[in-house]
DNA sequence: TCTGGGGTCCTAGGACCC
DNA sequence: TCTGGGGTCCTAGGACCC
């Protein structure tokens, strides 16, 4: 059997891009989503102009206004880099039904079947393309191959709004020089190591001895001789062959925080976060995990396995707190807190007898709970330990806010 | 430069059982 | 009282991706 031809499709500054639409004057200038100018967080996406700055996403948005002081900064708005990406995806499926969604902007497409009918593979990487610039005016890259693998390196060689296809017979040509860390799965730790081994280049990482690679890297060792030699999986996944989801978690960064009550309101509200999404998707999960991250960084994590499998706060914010409890340095500042909940099964395959007694303590509280939220919002009902706001007014006790809407509770204060 | 928030996968050590 | 060794589970942490 021949080669199967997958197509890795990626939006060009994807949330820029959609930025820039929403608002026209924005175009041809630096624009940078996330992170504040001023302050603190991070750029989740820079347009093409303020890359040319040396502006790359993850990095400190302090430094990116350093690098870029004209800069516009833009709030990040994912509920419409959503709306936008179920639309462009939807383009997708009228050329195959085997798209693979992994990301908000990323997708695998597998046109092994019908390329032919565009006129083969080229024609048909520029159709889609002109598709989704013409219906949703954002240009993607698209990258071509064998497998996901060599599809992706592709799609990162010529960006943006670029094509390029690489079959079989030209991997080892291109990746020959390419740089390790390139290549998907390296990241900066791993490239420190492979330095040390004086592997540079993808190239002289196919020729190294594998069992070298094994011996410092473990079952990751074989992984990266085959990631350099362009050996991947081939196959598309459609929705719903995918696997389920395997955990579920929320975290929130603030400035920081010692005062035991306040954190311990954030840690309740993200349960409560948790638990509705657990009970959207139907799942349940067995493990509760609590992240602290102190001032300094420094990340701690303490997780308990626990008797049943489960879908409400009020059964996952008690072991969170205990967690929480048993995790926290008293008095230290931290700067993040996160609940993950994992061990996910469907609920339907959960033993009855174990969801029993959980959904008649709460199924009626949490239901009414959940219509509610879902009708007016995540900030119209919750724990009132939740809504502590960071800083307590120095007369007159806590200060009431919610941390998820704070517009909305402003609008509510003024009426 | 000083680091968001959503995930997946892997490893290593210790507990525990047979 | 001291003692093997294998298998599995649990937990903490790290690397990586977008």
């Amino acid at each position: 059997m021949g080669d199967k031809i997958i197509f890795h499709l990626d939006m060009d500054q994807f949330f820029a891009a959609v930025e820039i639409q929403c608002q026209p004057h924005l175009r041809g200038k630096p624009v940078i989503v996330g992170g504040s100018p001023s302050g603190r967080g991070i750029v989740t996406t820079a347009s093409y102009e303020a890359r040319r700055f040396g502006v790359r996403s993850g990095m400190p948005a302090i430094e990116a206004a350093r690098l870029c002081p004209q800069a516009v900064f833009v709030r990040c708005d994912h509920g419409k880099y959503m709306d936008v990406s179920r639309r462009v995806f939807s383009l997708l499926h009228a050329f195959t039904d085997r798209v693979q969604q992994t990301s908000v902007d990323e997708a695998y497409m597998d046109v092994t079947h019908v390329a032919w009918q565009s006129g083969g593979v080229d024609s048909l990487a520029y159709a889609i393309k002109h598709r989704v610039r013409t219906v949703e005016g954002l240009t993607c890259t698209i990258g071509g191959g064998p497998n996901r693998l060599v599809a992706k390196v592709a799609s990162g060689m010529k960006k943006p709004d670029g094509y390029t296809y690489i079959p079989r017979e030209r991997i080892a040509e291109v990746f020959c020089d390419m740089p390790v860390g390139d290549l998907y799965g390296v990241g900066k730790a791993t490239q420190r190591i492979l330095e040390g081994f004086g592997i540079r280049t993808a190239g002289q990482l196919a020729e190294f001895p594998e069992d070298i690679l094994r011996r410092r890297f473990g079952k990751f060792g074989n992984d990266l001789s085959r990631i350099a030699r362009g050996e991947g999986a081939d196959d598309v996944l459609v929705e719903e062959e995918r696997p389920l989801e395997k955990s579920m978690g929320h975290e929130q960064t603030f400035q920081n925080v010692h005062d035991t009550t306040l954190l311990l309101g954030r840690l309740h509200l993200l349960c409560e976060r948790v638990a509705r999404r657990l009970r959207a998707g139907d799942m349940a999960g067995r493990v509760v995990t609590v992240k602290i991250r102190y001032k300094g960084f420094e990340t701690v994590i303490h997780g308990r396995k626990i008797k049943t499998h489960v879908q409400h706060e009020m059964f996952i914010y008690p072991v969170a707190e205990q967690l929480f409890h048993e995790a926290y340095r008293k008095g230290e500042d931290v700067r993040l807190v996160g609940v993950h909940v994992s061990d996910l099964l469907p609920v339907e395959d959960i033993l009855q007898q174990e969801l029993f007694v959980q959904k008649r303590e709460t199924s009626q509280l949490m239901e009414t709970c959940d219509g509610i939220k879902e009708r007016y919002g995540e900030a119209s009902i919750g724990f009132a330990s939740g809504y502590l706001v960071t800083r307590r007014r120095r007369a007159g006790g806590a200060e009431w806010f919610n941390p998820f809407h704070a517009d909305l509770m402003r609008r509510k204060v003024q009426m």
